[in-house]
RNA sequence: GCCGGCGUGGCGGAACGGCAGACGCGGCGGACUCAAAAUCCGCUGUCCUCACGGGCAUGAGGGUUCAAGUCCCUCCGCCGGCACCA
């Protein structure tokens, strides 16, 4: 640190206020005076009342890095710019305590997970702490206190009533590196978003979350959020509906008939053309497409290997070759499944389906590039207009139609197209080859084809998502224990929720078993229970939850964090909710965003809360990297820790900086060279007050004039509307410009310095306070009244007026505010700048802006 | 591949379609000092010019406009998301 120090300030006579004493003192007196408690005061009206809210941390052993605070910073000032504004303000804190890396640390060191993860929450809490933020802290919550997680085990069984959690075998993603099993949202690129380890397939009994019920209010109410539209987007994406149709395809009596036809690549061109009646029974293939516009080109059928049929319909003749495929794609993990850059592979099944519009028999094969768990795991093939299609058919030498054409074209006048078309095309036009459907358009075609398929009982409209309902349980012990057991006798049986909490037990091992079982199952007492419907012996559910169960509602028990009888008292909820300004990162968009809406919208739905939504508006904090403009990591060595930055240059000078630095939303690095900047600027209020107190200026009490009282009003209307706005960089600099000013001012009028400390407040709070009290203040500025300005005030009466020749400046001129556009240009015309630049030639316009600016255009 | 977002001095970044580069860092010069640190003052996009002044500049190229960093189109680069979802 001395190096540090020596490089950035030089070892002596460092001109520096006293930070450390300072911020231990306010710290001290905010925490003994409980400056920021807060209640649900009824003298403030609904518009006057915010709940501003931060995504609550992991506390991770590694303590805070210098990212952590930025949000926290960002919403420390909005709130304290609110108090000072006259709002009463909820601004809570908590952890996010339950999860893996806590139970990875305490494996590794054999000490219990609730050891470390309560030394872990000290730790950040003092590390918080440090930077002075403005939260009331009688309302932390952690996750894994039993006081908190009894009311998350309360929802779970709220869900569980209304059918919306249940039990399912299934195979899902793996992760061999954490013994547990992954939600969707929780893979990335084929990775374990959390140690990057491959996952793998795995069939186990799961608990599973029926997000998909919620998936259609999911997507429209994000009409009702002020969010980022990038994290809309996202979510709306990862829901992905789509709009289409189900159709059945009969499947064709005599397996093998046509076989010739398909593999010579002639299509269906043999087979009757005669209208097939409706499938009855098992009889047939159902598909979802959402292009049921082109079902004259499905030439051929694609079944997932998985499919239920497969097995039914494969001729003896094509049995080893399908289950040595079968077999073989049941091995392949999803990302060799998925992954793209490979040949499309394959096997005909023998059978043949008809298609029900033109009454061709066309192929069914099986592949892997068809997905069992999207829409029915089985499609028509319509090659010529669906890439995916088009490679396989080229691959195995099926035929090709085309039946879209652009509008306009050669081919859409014919209606007939005979020859296969040379290259794929998804794009909409006019139906070709289709009989009497000819040049009707896709979007039109669609909603025909449908009608006709409805009527004929073999097709509906369909609506279908990619979202899949939400894996929840996981086979590992720091979570919060499912709270059901299983009897013999009467199955799944949740408690009953008077005899919430179930403790999670102590246990002697809390090595994940990477059997698909969590540690709970090797807890002999805790395990064996009874059942609470018959009494006899049951099982307790040995899963536990996933980390985003305990972040789901957390936002929801800040409003009353003690309350043993309810989740929430739902005249405080009324109070409170919803959460006017969310900040935290980006990473968050799908997982706990959507898992915390869907939560949400159930206990609406069950009358537990007042709103649809809960975050009104959300905002995402850029990253901030290292030095060297790369994300921040252990491994880079760019890691900037707080604790030494608070140390060298003060929480005040962190957290001015962090905010200087650029807007909230950008990513940006780091540089302790700019954070001098910032240091420099905070000094200089100090270097006043002392200057004040040795009584080298000296404080008036004449409001300021001129110049000056336009600088002073000018800065608080812009600190007033960029704190507003969280533009905070910009009123920084403000600040800035104003105390440069006050700095050089002998007679320092007592209206500008009181000003220039109640503005700084929100941002450094610890020197703001102290300056506040040498002022002579009897209170912390903590609720004193935000400085007002006076739009007089800011006005210029003195105008300086650009003078543009075609558009380039070419002189400029003072003008009384408020002058004539008419006036403003016959000034700008006589100038003898501007007559060198247009005598000779023909004033083609003059374009004026009255206060700013005179254009003339001229020609020749 | 598809969908987003972003490209401005040496650096972080400002800029209702109307003076590009506020503010800060760094650099250069000066004051103070025996000297340094700290502090204060001035200069600091680039090219031409002794100067006055002028040209060129917001990733590249087009366009709209009296006027474009800002709006539109094409392309390039970086970042993020999705990835055979029929």
């Amino acid at each position: 640190m001395l190096a540090f120090r020596a490089r950035f300030r030089g070892v002596f006579g460092m001109a520096k206020y006293p930070f450390t004493e300072i911020e231990k003192k306010w710290q001290r007196h905010w925490e003994v005076n409980k400056t920021f408690r807060v209640h649900e005061d009824y003298s403030f009206p609904k518009e006057k009342r915010r709940y501003v809210l931060d995504m609550f941390p992991y506390p991770s052993g590694a303590g805070l890095h210098v990212g952590h605070p930025e949000g926290y910073t960002a919403t420390d000032i909005y709130c304290r710019f609110l108090r000072m504004r006259g709002y009463n303000v909820l601004h809570p804190m908590g952890f996010d305590a339950f999860g893996l890396p806590a139970e990875n640390y305490a494996i590794q060191t054999g000490t219990h997970p609730a050891v470390t993860t309560k030394a872990n929450i000290q730790r950040f809490r003092e590390q918080i702490k440090a930077l002075g933020f403005s939260y009331d802290w009688d309302r932390e919550v952690s996750t894994c206190d039993a006081d908190y997680y009894k009311w998350t085990q309360w929802i779970f069984l709220k869900l569980f009533d209304k059918g919306l959690a249940y039990e399912a075998e299934m195979p899902i993603n793996w992760c061999p590196s954490c013994k547990t099993g992954l939600a969707n949202e929780e893979v990335k690129d084929g990775e374990c978003d959390r140690c990057h380890t491959k996952v793998v397939r795995k069939r186990i009994r799961q608990w599973v979350l029926r997000i998909t019920a919620y998936a259609d209010r999911l997507l429209e109410d994000l009409e009702l959020v002020d969010w980022p539209e990038a994290v809309k987007l996202m979510q709306r994406n990862w829901i992905g509906r789509s709009e289409g149709a189900s159709v059945r395809f009969a499947i064709a009596s005599g397996p093998g008939q046509g076989g010739a036809a398909a593999s010579t690549g002639q299509g269906g061109a043999a087979a009757s053309t005669g209208a097939a009646s409706a499938p009855v029974g098992d009889n047939f293939i159902e598909v979802y497409t959402t292009r049921p516009d082109t079902l004259f080109g499905a030439t051929y059928m694609v079944l997932a290997p998985e499919h239920a049929l497969v097995e039914k319909i494969t001729t003896p003749a094509q049995k080893a070759a399908v289950e040595a495929y079968v077999e073989a794609a049941t091995k392949k993990s999803d990302l060799e499944r998925t992954d793209l850059a490979k040949d499309k592979t394959g096997v005909f099944t023998g059978a043949f389906a008809v298609n029900p519009v033109n009454g061709h028999q066309i192929p069914v094969w099986i592949s892997d590039y068809v997905l069992i768990s999207y829409g029915t795991g089985a499609i028509m093939a319509v090659p010529a207009h669906d890439d995916r299609d088009w490679d396989f058919a080229k691959e195995f030498g099926l035929p090709i139609v085309q039946v879209v054409a652009a509008e306009g074209s050669e081919e859409a006048r014919a209606g007939t197209v005979a020859a296969e078309p040379a290259a794929c095309t998804a794009a909409d036009g006019v139906a070709v080859n289709s009989g009497e459907w000819n040049g009707t358009s896709t979007a039109v075609f669609k909603t025909k084809i449908i009608e006709g398929l409805e009527s004929r009982g073999i097709g509906k409209k369909t609506v279908n998502y990619k979202l899949r309902d939400w894996l929840f349980s996981r086979q590992r012990y720091w979570g919060e224990p499912i709270p059901v057991v299983h009897c013999p006798k009467d199955g799944v049986v949740p408690l009953p929720e008077s005899t919430l909490p179930l403790i999670l037990p102590e246990v002697k091992s809390y090595t994940p078993t990477g059997t698909g079982e969590s540690p709970l199952a090797n807890t002999g007492a805790w395990l064996d229970t009874t059942c609470p419907v018959c009494g006899g012996p049951a099982r307790r559910e040995t899963n536990t939850m996933p980390q985003w169960a305990g972040s789901c509602w957390y936002y929801l028990r800040y409003i009353d964090p003690n309350n043993a009888h309810e989740f929430v008292q739902p005249s405080r909820l009324e109070y409170w909710m919803p959460v006017d300004l969310y900040v935290g990162g980006a990473e968050h968009a799908v997982l706990h965003l959507l898992y915390s809406r869907f939560w949400h919208k159930v206990l609406y739905d069950l009358g537990f809360v007042n709103t649809k939504e809960p975050f009104l508006r959300l905002v995402n904090q850029g990253m901030i990297l290292g030095e060297d403009n790369q994300k921040m990591s252990k491994s880079r060595g760019n890691v900037i820790n707080p604790d030494d930055i608070i140390r060298e240059f003060g929480a005040d000078s962190m957290r001015v900086y962090e905010m200087f630095m650029g807007p909230l939303e950008v990513s940006k690095p780091w540089s302790t060279a700019g954070l001098v900047g910032v240091s420099r600027f905070l000094e200089r209020f100090w270097a006043i007050s002392e200057a004040l107190a040795e009584g080298t200026k000296r404080l008036v009490d004449e409001a300021p004039q001129g110049d000056l009282s336009k600088l002073l009003h000018r800065t608080i209307k812009k600190v007033t509307n960029d704190s507003d706005t969280l533009n905070f960089n910009t009123a920084i600099s403000a600040m800035m410009i104003l105390s440069n000013e006050a700095a050089k001012l002998e007679a320092l009028p007592r209206s500008l310095w009181e000003s220039m400390i109640l503005m700084l407040g929100p941002y450094a709070p610890h020197l703001a306070e102290e300056l506040w009290e040498r002022t002579g203040a009897a209170d912390t500025l903590a609720r004193h009244p935000w400085p007002s300005w006076d739009e007089a005030s800011c006005a210029d009466e003195q105008k300086e007026i650009v003078v543009q020749v075609n558009g380039k400046i070419r002189e400029r001129f003072v003008a009384p505010a408020g002058t004539a556009e008419d006036r403003l240009a016959e000034r700008a015309r006589a100038l003898p700048k501007v007559l060198e630049w247009t005598t000779g030639k023909e004033v083609v316009k003059v374009v004026t802006v009255k206060d700013k600016l005179v254009n003339i255009v001229v020609k020749g």
